[in-house]
DNA sequence: TCTCATTTCGGAATCATTCCAGTTTGTGCT
DNA sequence: AGCACAAACTGGAATGATTCCGAAATGAGA
């Protein structure tokens, strides 16, 4: 199991010394309730102000960075498109519609055709990103 | 061979019916000599400026969009960082440092396991991205 | 050379995200 | 229950890459 839930995100905030806060525990639930939907900040925004009674969009951009950074959740990076966040932790294929937006999972199976994946699930590939990030041996080398 | 040159940037631009211009060679020129390091806007804009007389931060701009949605290269998207543009248009991974924001070619051997990366670039994998973008099911229904 | 659709220009607008300074609030301790 | 203080929250301003826009320039065919 790599998807998120609200338990083990709270042992989390504790473990890392985290208080808990009712925003906190809205926007965690937010993120729960949503971890299918790939949802935004002003999604997670949205829904969490329903829940607790005051939350700030700042808050909610603060927390959902710290969440990534702390590999909670995982960060999309888009260029004119609000960043969408992933509470899948396994690996998969984010198939992204370029009309809508929507972001469906799609779980690899050892080989990974784009023309596999048009016919499994009925979305037209156009372009492929596929990144690593990390640290390059230049950057390993040098200090802090 | 799937790495961009001169001569097939212009033929294409040729075929598709778009004007020779200054600004239009000067940028090619910029993105063929700079293909390995995955040039962002200012970069284009730096190098394409020694060329022609006369760019505009605009034009560079409207032309790598123009050329990534012609898919004669490909953009990569980032967060608060500058857009890049690949060259390279064969199937590989973009390895990204986190730190410096280099980005290091790595060419698909079958098999893609991060250890293995790690071993042979000397680049430490700390978070992964594959997406495949495209038109969801729903979306190839729906009219234009 | 003439014409005009295309391209370019620069400055303003956009908009998701971050920053900041002041205020509030969990949490551990008495 | 009350205290103290570091951590967290807030709203508004700042940021910065990218896009938009109207006006001026120009490539390319006739
Ligand atoms: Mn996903
Ligand atoms: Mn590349
Ligand atoms: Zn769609
Ligand atoms: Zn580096």
């Amino acid at each position: 199991m790599r998807k998120i839930n609200k338990e083990n995100l709270i042992d989390q905030l504790k473990q890392k010394g985290l208080k808990i806060t009712p925003q906190r525990l809205a926007i965690i639930d937010a993120l729960v309730e949503n971890r299918h939907a790939h949802p935004g900040a002003t999604l997670i925004y949205n829904e969490a102000s329903k829940k607790a009674k005051r939350v700030s969009l700042s808050t909610v951009y603060a927390t959902l960075k710290e969440f990534s950074e702390s590999g909670l959740i995982k960060q999309l990076e888009f260029d004119r498109m609000e960043n969408r966040y992933d509470g899948d932790l396994s690996e998969h294929i984010n198939l992204i519609c370029k009309r809508c937006g929507t972001i469906i999972d799609y779980h690899i199976p050892a080989t990974l055709e784009p023309k596999d994946i048009a016919r499994k699930a009925g979305f037209v590939v156009t372009d492929t990103r596929m990144e690593f990030h990390g640290y390059c041996c230049d950057c390993l080398k040098r200090p802090g």
